[in-house]
DNA sequence: GTCCAGGATCGGA
DNA sequence: TCCGATCATGGA
C-alpha cells in the first residue's frame, strides 16, 4: 500500500482488499451515499469527505495528510491485513466463496461508537434506505453543520436535550424512546463508553445492553463496527438463515472463526444479502 | 393493498 | 427457558 499526497488530496494505491463500494453499502455504515458521478460523499467523525475509487486506487478529496494520518487511515482500517485475514478465514468454503465473490473488499470501519450504537438502535426491525433516511434527519435536526448540507452526527448530549418530544421529526417510530434512554445513559455516564474497547468483550457488550432496546444483536454491531471488537458476531436476521443452511443448529461462531470472526460476519453477510439477491434478481 | 425490514421487549406457556 | 404478539413507519 502506498499513501501519496497531492493538490490537497491523499491517494491510497496498492491497498489490498479494500473496495469503497462494498465498504460502505455491505450495511455497517449509514452515512455515505454514492453520488451521480460515482463518487462517495459523507461525514465521519464530523469530517465531511468525498473518496472515489479508479484503477489506479483510492482517492480522498480535500483531505491532506495531517488530516489522514490523524483521522482516515484508522477510520479505513488501513492498519490492519486484510489479505492475511481472508487467508485465515478461508479454512471455511463459504468465506472463502463470499470473500473470492465481491465481499472480499469489504473493511470494517472504526466508526465513532456513540453514532454505531445510535444507528443500530434505530436499525432495529428497519430497513436500510430508511434507516439512512432517519440518521440524516437526526444529523440535520441536532448536529453541526459541516459545510455542503452535510451535517456532523449530534452529541449524547444534544439528543437528550432533544427529549422524546424533540425526536419527532425525525419519525423513528417506536425506536425513539431506546434513543433517549440511551443518551440520558451516555450523557449521564450510567453507561461509559470512553474506555468500554479496552474492556473484555463480554463485559462492554453487558455495559451496552444496559440501555433499553439495545439486545444481543445491536450491541454485537456496536462493538464490531464502532468499539473495535472484531471478534463480535452479530446475528441478523440474514446471518441466522446462513448458519441454519451451512452451520447447523448449536453453532457457535465465536469459537469457529476465532478472533476474526465479525470480518468472517460481514462477508457472509454482504454475500447472502447483496450478491446471492443480485443474481436472483438477474434471473 | 400487502409484506417486511441488519430486533427488542413483554407476557404467558 | 421458549414462543408469539407487538411495537411505528414507510420502502419495495
Amino acid at each position: 500500500m502506498k499513501i501519496t499526497y497531492e493538490n490537497n488530496n491523499t491517494k491510497i494505491s496498492g491497498a489490498k482488499n479494500f473496495d469503497l463500494g462494498q465498504t460502505f453499502e455491505c450495511g455497517q455504515c449509514f452515512r455515505f451515499d454514492k453520488d451521480s458521478d460515482g463518487l462517495y460523499k459523507g461525514t465521519a467523525f464530523g469530517k465531511t469527505i468525498t473518496a472515489g475509487q479508479d484503477g489506479e486506487g483510492i482517492t480522498l478529496y480535500g483531505v491532506g495528510e495531517r488530516e489522514f494520518e490523524s483521522l482516515w487511515r484508522g477510520y479505513f482500517d488501513l492498519d490492519r491485513d486484510y489479505a492475511g485475514i481472508i487467508k485465515a478465514l478461508s479454512f471455511d468454503e463459504r468465506v472463502s466463496v463470499a470473500a473470492s465473490s465481491g465481499a472480499g473488499g469489504i473493511r470494517i470501519l472504526n466508526q465513532d461508537g456513540w453514532e454505531t450504537l445510535c444507528s443500530f438502535i434505530v436499525s432495529q426491525n428497519n430497513n436500510i434506505p430508511r434507516i439512512k433516511k432517519i440518521i440524516a434527519s437526526l444529523c440535520s435536526l441536532l448536529g453541526e453543520e459541516t459545510g455542503g448540507g452535510f451535517y456532523s452526527f449530534p452529541s449524547a448530549e444534544a439528543v437528550a436535550g432533544a427529549g422524546i418530544e424533540g425526536l419527532a421529526p425525525i419519525r423513528s417510530g417506536f425506536r425513539a424512546k431506546y434513543i433517549i434512554d440511551a443518551a440520558e445513559s451516555v450523557a449521564s455516564g450510567k453507561v461509559k463508553l470512553d474506555g468500554l474497547s479496552l474492556l473484555p468483550y463480554d463485559e462492554a457488550k453487558a455495559e451496552l445492553m444496559k440501555i433499553k432496546g439495545v439486545g444481543d444483536k445491536v450491541s454485537d454491531c456496536a462493538l464490531l463496527f464502532g468499539f473495535g471488537f472484531r471478534g463480535a458476531f452479530p446475528k441478523d436476521v440474514w446471518i441466522k438463515r446462513t448458519l441454519e443452511k451451512y452451520y447447523g443448529a448449536d453453532f457457535s461462531p465465536s469459537e469457529y472463526f476465532g478472533e476474526h470472526a465479525g470480518i468472517a460476519q460481514q462477508y457472509l453477510f454482504y454475500y447472502e444479502r447483496s450478491i446471492l439477491k443480485k443474481i436472483a434478481g438477474d434471473n
